[in-house]
RNA sequence: GGCCCCUUCGUCUAGCGGUCUAGGACGCGGCCCUUUCACGGCUGAAACACGGGUUCGAUUCCCGUAGGGGUCACCA
């Protein structure tokens, strides 16, 4: 019986080798993030070594920026390669090599099938209703009837009996009848490798134990089988995950924000700690665990744990989880990201500011744009612009109270919260009415908003001078007709 | 269509034959806290796709059905 196995234990006593190998056709998208996090968890957990490749064979569509968008992806989300990457391209001669003692060997053949002939057997097939598999009678030729003239490729002598068995890390035992599989092409007419052949030498040649990548690629893994058996080179161990899928169930696209991970940084405003969390949780669980440290998720991390089910993309979700790494986020911190966010916010006060600001700020923001707006206020011009609804709220008699707000709190020597406080609640009481008629109003023109954080804060934050400017700017003038 | 895989609240998931009147989280509703908005606390609605088996007993095991996904290139 001619069954070969990808079995878990035979390489089980090596040091762990993982890697992310994406093409550089685009940016580095969610789910590509979640791979490279899936492989680079794997390795830090059995103490073994997480590798990066470019698989950049597709010249036509391999870019540069992609490639810069992929490198700035991951190193934002702290999965840096332990070493420096592999470029696929680079090793095309090692690929030819290889695919010319697959044919030495007699594991691969010349085949001088045009392409329009493949085609017309497709479509043959395809009529007749019957499965179309490649049968060339090239592939086992005397090399003497080889024509001169015709180009030919490559392609692997696939076996035709029995049947292939992968013990995959995430789909368990899974089994393909031989027959199954075509005798596809390792090497193009114009000698350039395939992806089938690349992706196999490479693993091979950087030691590669454990191939983790998105389920996609279960069926090529039989197909890599053959060439893998033809060289004799060990079987790594197999874990496909499944795809993450957009919030309709269907293939992510980009209206489901399969965005690159830099517009879920630049555009969203998210914390790389929130996407981190985010996707090791999705397809992937330990308990009733939400809120997941890196430190804690290495400790914890294990393929078994990985579901066989595509999940869902949901952005309520990663917000949730972004909010609650910004309010233990470092205040110092945040208030560079957000001072990046800011327009017209540049030296040391304004940062300093920031800073002090921040602890208040952070708990009523979920991303950095949130926190951004929120902040605003702290470095207005006066006069103020207002809102809608802070306008609604300066009205003759809320104009008239702070008047009264202004002129008491201009005796006060004593800036501080809680003498503030102290102040401001006697008066509301002088005046029979609840701290929300006086704040209210006082919100409005210490801030131009009607939210903004707690309103003794806001007074401290701006300090006396600032804050009574602001009061008084708001104070006297009739509504409607201030500049 | 062939082959492969999947199926617990709307979503992410816990569950690995009895502990399930199925747990947690997000989202949603209500209440509390409260100067606004948040945060926080409490609380409510919300799921084992369907049909057969196996078993003393199935969310858990097996087989079908339905639905979903993936893949069938000289693309990766």
């Amino acid at each position: 019986m001619a069954s070969g196995s990808a079995s878990g234990e035979a390489t089980g006593k090596k040091a762990v080798v993982t890697r992310f190998a994406p093409s550089p056709t685009g940016y580095l998208h969610i789910g590509g993030a979640r791979t490279a996090l899936f492989n680079w968890l794997f390795a830090r957990r059995h103490g073994g070594k997480y590798l990066l490749r470019i698989e950049d064979t597709d010249r036509a569509r391999s870019t540069e920026p992609a490639i810069d968008a992929i490198f700035d992806g991951l190193s934002w989300l702290g999965l840096d390669g332990d070493e420096a990457p592999v470029f696929q391209f680079a090793r095309s001669d090692r690929h030819a090599e290889v695919a010319a003692q697959l044919m030495e060997n007699g594991h691969a053949y010349r085949c001088y099938l045009t392409q329009e002939e493949l085609a017309e057997r497709r479509q043959k097939a395809q009529e007749e209703r019957r499965p179309f598999r490649i049968d060339s009678e090239w592939r086992d030729a005397d090399p003497a009837t080889w024509p001169a003239d015709r180009s030919w490729v490559v392609r692997v002598k696939a076996p035709r009996e029995g049947s292939t068995t992968i013990e995959d890390l995430v789909q368990g035992t899974v089994t393909v009848q031989n027959e199954e599989i075509d005798d596809f092409v390792i090497l193009r007419g114009d000698g350039t490798p395939t992806y089938m052949l690349a992706v196999v030498v490479d693993d091979n040649d950087m030691g590669v134990t454990h191939v983790l990548r998105g389920d996609d690629h279960l069926n090529n893994a039989f197909r890599q089988l053959v060439v893998i058996n033809g060289m004799g080179w060990d079987v790594p161990v197999y874990g496909h995950v499944p795809l993450i899928h957009g919030s309709d169930g269907a293939k992510l696209s980009k209206r489901h924000g399969a965005l690159g991970v830099d517009a879920y940084r630049d555009e969203m405003g998210l914390l790389p700690e929130a996407v981190f969390n985010y996707l090791l949780r999705l397809g992937w669980g330990h308990g009733d665990e939400e809120i997941i440290s890196r430190e804690q998720a290495i400790e914890w991390f294990d393929m078994v744990d990985v579901g066989k089910s595509p999940s869902r993309f949901d952005l309520a979700k990663l917000q949730n989880l972004n909010g609650h790494y910004l309010r233990e986020a470092d205040d110092v911190r945040l208030a560079g990201l957000v001072e990046a966010r800011l327009e017209g916010v540049d030296g040391d006060g304004p940062a300093d500011l920031l800073v002090r600001a921040m602890p208040v700020l952070k708990v009523r923001a979920k991303d950095l744009n949130e926190l951004a707006e929120g902040s605003a206020f702290l470095f207005a011009q006066r006069p103020l612009a207002m809102s809608e609804k802070a306008l609604a709220l300066l009205t003759d008699e809320g104009r008239e109270r702070l008047a009264a707000i202004h002129e008491r709190l201009s005796g006060q020597a004593d800036w501080t919260l809680e003498a503030l406080e102290a102040n401001l609640k006697a008066m509301a009481e002088d005046l029979g009415l609840g701290l929300g008629k006086l704040a209210q109003p006082l919100r409005a023109a210490l801030t131009g908003q009607t939210t903004s954080p707690g309103i003794f804060d806001v007074l401290v934050l701006l300090g006396r001078e600032e804050s009574l400017a602001r009061i008084g700017e708001q104070a006297q003038v009739p509504a409607g007709s201030q500049s």
